[in-house]
DNA sequence: AATGAATGAGTCTTCATTCAT
DNA sequence: TATGAATGAAGACTCATTCAT
């Protein structure tokens, strides 16, 4: 304790703690789901016993909640980050390439976060439904955008509707939750090529 | 009764039941899960008491096993007799189109069955993971054969990974489970246009 | 069924049942206690499904109450012939003997019978302990009888409470149940040495 | 609390619920055998709800068990001490008769416990009987070495097998298990005039 | 004489949650 | 900041029993 100054890069003793529960409840929900989750578990796998998980969180369904949260925010961010650190002459091609990359890469650092996200969707319960709906709506539309820049580029086949493909690009990745991180390269490349087949080599 | 003549097409008493359990069980696995489905409601929407559905399952992970064959079979069978029925005349690509939208068919008309297998697949209980991977892996074949055949006649990229492509595909469909029914001739329409583009209109 | 003509030896094919639904109850009680023993594997033991349990007996009660009555009976039957068959110039001595000899082989040959009331004895719902403690004291008389007429010929102790010694003489015999036949012999001769020690060699 | 010592005989709030639990576990088991007893009837007789007795055992199993132990340990530690404090004067026969009495005062003093151990033997699952059996020999053999020694002081007749008379005196005294208070006393002297019988006074 | 199908009450057990400490 | 002790509701599953066949 020691009444030390707190800099901001040093997490309280409480942060550090909420992180490893949230880690734990990553883990437990990517395998089992929601309901199949029990905190007793997720406490387990933070060293903590079961009530001391109310201390930090005031329910399973806020801990659900900050979980999923984490888990889009952190791919989210992690793309735009990428987006952004690409010299402002990408082409729109580089970008959808440098995404597609991002969201595997993603996938495969921060696999119980994303598999929590991607699997628990459809098993919450309603009340979680919504907030969830929400985040993952924005994250289409932030491929969609990536697509349609490509389209106007002529790169991605400008026939075909920019929602529909951002939805089935994103459901097609995301089926490589469980690929061994050497593949994402090859992964990554089929893909890229698959959407813009027979264009521009 | 009375001393009748059983016809195959009449189903015993006992398996109209094992039918409506069937059905109610698709349906709350779908919406949540292995863990999160409790064989009271299961046993409700099959116009049951709880009990009575150990008459004709001797477990939860036998009526969740039994479910998940229903789902896989039926979604096979539509794909295979879709197949069948085509003339013989037809080309790979015929067949991949047909393909994809008996997918897509089966996951609207069979719409819990479809979605409790891929939802719960990855919830499930160690002992039923294996059964699951195995029917997995042979459905993703089926569609590795038809793109290999696509490849061959060089409607779809013969550098991409068929494999690869197959569970992309795959996972990619399975993102419109949702979709209303009269997106499914769009989506179809869009899917393959993506995996044959720039080759023969 | 054919008509033909009932022999009284010739036991219907429903006393067979019965007999083998009695026998079954009693390796079930035996083992397991009143508590502890499903009517399912009763009906198993008989190579029966369990509603036709019902057509025999009204209830679990009933067949319980059957199944000690039988045990109960049989043991006295063996022990009450056995004393009948001995000529009458057999001396009090002989017949306590005989009668030791006759318990330890009454709960060696009908194991599950004899068992099945020491055991359950206590554990019986409140209905069933009126009827068995009448048996039990019936029998217990028996054997007072027995120590009573040994007593006279001063060959047991006569400044022993006989009712005392029958209930103690009952309790060490009973300790036996799971005794190998061929200590039969040795036990038999142990506990009469006992009973009579130091009189009459 | 506040900050007390705590001492050796202030038992925890924890240790005496489990005390309350085991002695009503023991009630019931003594009644009603190992498949006749509800955790929930063990439950208000230790004045909790059911659930709560999961936080002091693991399970049924658990809970049985230690209420065995606890029962053999009890009358196992009685006899032991009974004969500790006898003077070392104390010849084999005054230790054979101090035993005798103290395996009665054990089996009324704690009834329920005593009960539980003796009638519960043989209706235990597999998994409890071998622990059993072991705690039942190491009694049986306590007892044949006081038989033994008597008979080297030729007070009990030598002829007859120390290992069977243990057996018997055992099953005979549990015999008494149900009989009132007043009536130790009798009961201790008729089987030690019984096993000493026509020697020395 | 026996069974197939079903059920209400009860089994052991785990759940998320609370609260005093 | 965390835990020890407890609980109401619900979990899967088994029980004795019924009744039409």
């Amino acid at each position: 304790m020691s009444a030390g100054v707190r800099r901001a890069e040093e997490p309280t003793k409480a942060e550090r703690t909420r992180q490893r529960i949230l880690d734990s409840a990553a883990h437990e929900l990517a395998r089992h789901g929601y309901g199949g989750t029990s905190l007793r578990a997720v406490a387990a796998g933070a060293d903590l016993q079961m009530p001391s998980l109310y201390f930090h969180f005031a329910s399973k369904d806020e801990l659900v909640a900050a979980t999923m949260a984490d888990g889009i925010e952190s791919t989210l961010a992690r793309i735009q980050d990428t987006l952004r650190e690409l010299p402002p002459t990408a082409s729109p091609g580089d970008r959808l390439q440098a995404a597609i990359t991002a969201h595997l890469g993603a996938m495969t650092d921060h696999h119980d976060h994303a598999a929590a996200v991607i699997r628990m969707s459809t098993t919450l319960p309603t009340a979680l439904q919504r907030t969830h709906h929400l985040n993952e709506q924005s994250y289409v539309a932030l491929w969609a955008d990536l697509i349609r820049a490509a389209q106007a580029d002529e790169l991605v086949d400008p026939e075909v509707d920019a929602g529909v493909l951002a939805g089935f690009v994103i459901g097609g990745l995301n089926g490589y939750l469980d690929a061994p991180p050497e593949r994402v390269a090859e992964v990554s490349t089929t893909v890229f090529a698959l959407l813009t087949a027979g264009r521009r080599a």
